[in-house]
DNA sequence: GTTTAACCCTGCACGC
DNA sequence: TGCGTGCAGGGTTAAA
């Protein structure tokens, strides 16, 4: 889940979890359950935070979602690969790998699923909330309306790096993951392995404007769902923007603004996809 | 400083 | 049909 996915998420919860109290806390006693909530020792260091407690709010930093609760504490969730939280009732039955789940006062339920256990939540105090080191490394949010292109121009130049790894590098710009950087570069007409340090002004404002544009209109479609299995929002319904996708996944075919043939290559385990025609 | 590989998991598609 | 292999949208770490 990159940001688009998480945005909309966190939208989902605002209007729809925010407001709402915490009757009960449970971790499940799947497998892995341990393994989401790897942060706290036992399962009831964790519910016993949770319990009795309203949610208050809704944030994203980056890929993290943070809901605040009332008494200051706020529940982290990082969703990892193929972590996803679902409305529920009682009446329905949980999901295979459903590892946690809030049941609210008003009725329903939340229900954290993830089959890879990449991801991960757990319950930090406000003070502890600076000193989390995943969160202080987060990057400028690329919709933050301080990113502006000349800052965004400073911090590529002072950098000798290649586009794609760099623009997946949460610590460099936040949000970001193989399918939006691959989209994100085509919608720039830059290649993958251009250097951060070589771009000229007037491409530092391509890369800049396909940053909005790509992620304002994957959050419009709400997000991407390739295949069965993966994103999906809050109420269970895919995305629609992998029917957008100009680049990901379409290797062979042709290229939607010149026909040339996508191409694909693996940089660092992962496949990247782009056009060699309109790239470079 | 930058890049690569390995690792943490499960599920699925694919080829034999 | 069954089995092994590789791969998947993330992020960290150690080593090159």
């Amino acid at each position: 889940m990159e940001l688009p996915e998480v945005e909309v998420m966190r939208r989902d919860l605002e209007k729809d979890v925010v407001g709402r109290k915490i009757q009960s806390a449970e971790v499940r006693p799947t497998r892995n359950a341990m393994r989401v909530v790897r942060r706290h020792g036992k399962r009831k260091e964790f519910t016993s935070r949770l319990e009795g407690r309203k949610i208050t709010k809704a944030e994203r930093r980056g890929k993290y979602v943070l809901l605040h609760l009332d008494n200051g504490d706020v529940l982290v969730v990082h969703f990892g690969m193929s972590g996803r939280f679902l409305r529920g009732t009682k009446r329905q039955s949980l999901p295979p790998h459903t590892h946690v789940v809030l049941t609210f006062h008003q009725g329903g339920d939340l229900r954290f699923v993830d089959p890879r256990t990449f991801g991960e939540m757990f319950v930090t105090t406000a003070d502890e909330l600076g000193k989390v080191k995943e969160l202080q490394h987060i990057a400028i949010d690329p919709l933050d309306h301080v990113f502006t292109w000349q800052t965004f121009g400073g911090l590529l130049a002072q950098r000798a790096s290649k586009l794609k790894p760099l623009l997946m590098d949460q610590k460099f710009i936040s949000g970001l993951g193989n399918i939006y950087s691959d989209e994100v570069l085509f919608a720039a007409g830059l290649r993958h392995d251009r250097m951060s340090d070589s771009l000229s002004s007037q491409e530092v404002r391509r890369l800049y404007r396909a940053l909005q544009e790509v992620l304002q209109e994957a959050i419009r479609y709400r997000g991407t769902t390739l295949e069965d299995e993966a994103y999906v929002d809050l109420f269970g319904k895919p995305g629609e923007f992998q029917a957008e996708l100009k680049v990901y996944g379409r290797e062979g075919q042709p290229c939607r603004r010149c026909r040339t043939p996508i191409q694909s290559v693996k940089i660092a385990g992962r496949s990247s996809y782009y056009c060699p025609q309109c790239q470079s």
